[in-house]
DNA sequence: GTTATTTTTTAGCCTAGGCTAAAAAATAGT
DNA sequence: ACTATTTTTTAGCCTAGGCTAAAAAATAAC
């Protein structure tokens, strides 16, 4: 069994893998946790020791298979409860990351299965994410970011890539949210801003908004 | 906001003194959380700087009115817990007590109140103890030990004391569960014994058995 | 009421997980 | 290639919560 501060650095280490591809380093793994390299360190040792993930001086650090199951079943729980708290509980999208940071702590097996029967086997959290199944496969998705698209291009919106809770709201204003269809009218190459569609409304999106909206196209 | 560890000692006292009227020692509260009473007595001690509970030394321990709240609210969430877990995710009822005993700890007021919507706000968990409302105020009941009713005499099942998984159990196969109406037909004063009726079955209980069911006469 | 026993507290130590400041390695600048 | 800068680690300290062993208070036994 590991601890709340394991899980929580093998969680984060898990993420910032998928993102940059090699090792991660301390500072990155501190900085993305609002701790301190040194801790980071510390930590990133004790793991070592574990057999959680690989870990080279100066060098940073990589998840075994062992830790890539660990850090999958956290995901799972995390994604899971997401879906319970905005499908069961009426919360919304961006209301249930910190709560669902809680609920991924809790151990128990049979509390994930029933759980995820409870909530039909969902594929996809609030967010457009991924649920991994229980052997810790993700569905593969075709997913781009929306600023990758190009005029009189359409896709599906199926999530966000950073949700911050000011940014999940202008989406909110904006009508966009998962399933949401949106067609590319025009796109500036100068600044990367678009104009697009979405339902009846057509607005102007700047690069930094379109670059954080995962869309699959069809 | 309080710790794991505080929580932890929060409700074991308020549980003890529910039992045993007057302060309790930290010895009892050592003996309930299986730890030493050395430990026991440095959490009274930083506890009683945080106001929530009164402490003499080699006296014991008393929770103040800020106390009892912050209890009351951990009991509440154990118990809407323990009713997701069995209404919903279809859990046994001596299956639910360790993974609420982690649940009732996630922060979210937000959580409770919507949760509490969800499950109909029920007024008893699925060992028939009461969930107090949001104000800490639990339902009066009049519940009396089996053990307490004399021949002829009937009550309706409505909790346990001591919820270990053997004596669920033991319920289990008698199909004592609650709601379940039960009459005494003989007692043995004697040891304490009874001769029961349960639906169709009539069967034999030792004192220690009839110590442990609660029931509600009517 | 003094002594023996039990209960409770204190003192001092341990581990997990943080932190700061200094040292060491890696990288960049010329 | 050598120096300057940045990154990463180490060393040493801190707090929360445990523990053991010894001391002190309360209680029980004559």
């Amino acid at each position: 069994m590991y601890s709340l501060a394991e899980e929580n650095y093998i969680k984060t280490i898990f993420h910032l893998q998928q993102t940059k591809s090699g090792a991660v380093s301390t500072n990155a793994i501190a900085d993305s946790m609002d701790t301190k390299a040194s801790s980071a360190t510390d930590m990133v040792q004790k793991l070592a020791e574990k057999k959680v993930l690989s870990y080279v001086k100066y060098k940073g650090a990589q998840l075994t298979e062992k830790g890539k199951k660990i850090a999958t079943r956290i995901v799972r729980k995390h994604r899971l409860w997401e879906v319970f708290l905005v499908d069961k509980l009426g919360f919304h999208w961006d209301e249930v990351h910190e709560i669902a940071e809680q609920l991924e702590h809790i151990h128990s097996k049979e509390l994930i299965k029933r759980l995820d029967t409870f909530l039909g086997s969902p594929a996809f959290d609030p967010h457009g994410d991924p649920i991994p199944d229980e052997h810790g496969n993700f569905i593969k998705t075709e997913k781009k970011l929306l600023s990758q698209l190009n005029k009189s291009q359409s896709g599906v919106c199926v999530g966000v890539k950073e949700s911050s809770p000011e940014y999940l709201q202008y989406l909110d204003k904006k009508n966009i949210s998962i399933g949401t269809k949106i067609n590319v009218l025009g796109k500036e190459f100068f600044d990367g801003s678009m104009v697009i569609e979405v339902g009846r409304d057509q607005f102007f999106v700047s690069k930094k908004i379109a670059d954080n909206l995962y869309v699959q196209t069809t």
